[in-house]
DNA sequence: ATTATACATCAAAATATTTTGATGTATCAA
DNA sequence: TTGATACATCAAAATATTTTGATGTATAAT
């Protein structure tokens, strides 16, 4: 049962991390540092075509790492904190456990 | 003068993205939490072929994400704290400048 | 010297991801 | 109710990544 929750848990590691793998993405992540943008907020300023965006964007959506809300015709987007942490904490437990390790690499 | 070095960063930060986003390099990475392993090692936990290993070992390492050691015949390989650190800090960045985010998603 | 082991590298094939341009849907304004 | 805007979705093409099997190199044991 734990095994299947921290199997679960992997896969949604796994996910985020291929949602970080493009350097578009990553762009558009920074884009929403500062608060929620929509498509056409990112369509300025990455001059990256809409269906292009919409793609990049389905995969960040799919993978959790963005939320979103609509409001008339515009969805605007941001990041979830959730799923930041969740990774945080996976780099953490690499760092913690490897501190222990056997050899290597100082 | 700072605008190239966060460039540099930021391209070190896709690349160890990059090297996150396979579910066998996962794998590896996990292997390497409890200290060094060597290819022969990886070999026998994971059933994947030699060479398939190298060649992702070879994406991590080119990331930066991990260190090796030669002894006599064997390669031995491990994480490298550095570059989880400076992946940690970037997430904290991103929970960090949202947090005073306007609108959307709570 | 010869053979075996550990690993790297290579080119070709297999597979996956990304981009493009077209079309579709919902909302709103005139 | 027509047209415009904001965005999603789709299939095909373009591109990138991964896998495979073969070959290469260095170290070490016999």
């Amino acid at each position: 049962m734990l095994e299947e929750i921290s199997k679960v848990k992997k896969e949604n590691i796994s996910k985020l991390m291929v949602s970080f793998s493009d350097p578009f993405r990553l762009e558009i992540i920074d884009l929403m540092m500062d608060g929620e943008v929509c498509v056409c907020d990112i369509m300025k300023l990455t001059n990256l075509s809409q269906s292009r965006i919409s793609y990049h964007i389905k995969i960040l959506k799919e993978a959790g790492l963005i939320s979103d809300r609509q409001e008339g015709r515009w969805v605007y987007y941001c990041l979830n904190k959730e799923s930041l942490f969740l990774i945080k904490e996976w780099i953490t437990s690499l760092t913690d456990y490897s501190s222990n390790r056997k050899r290597c690499c100082e």
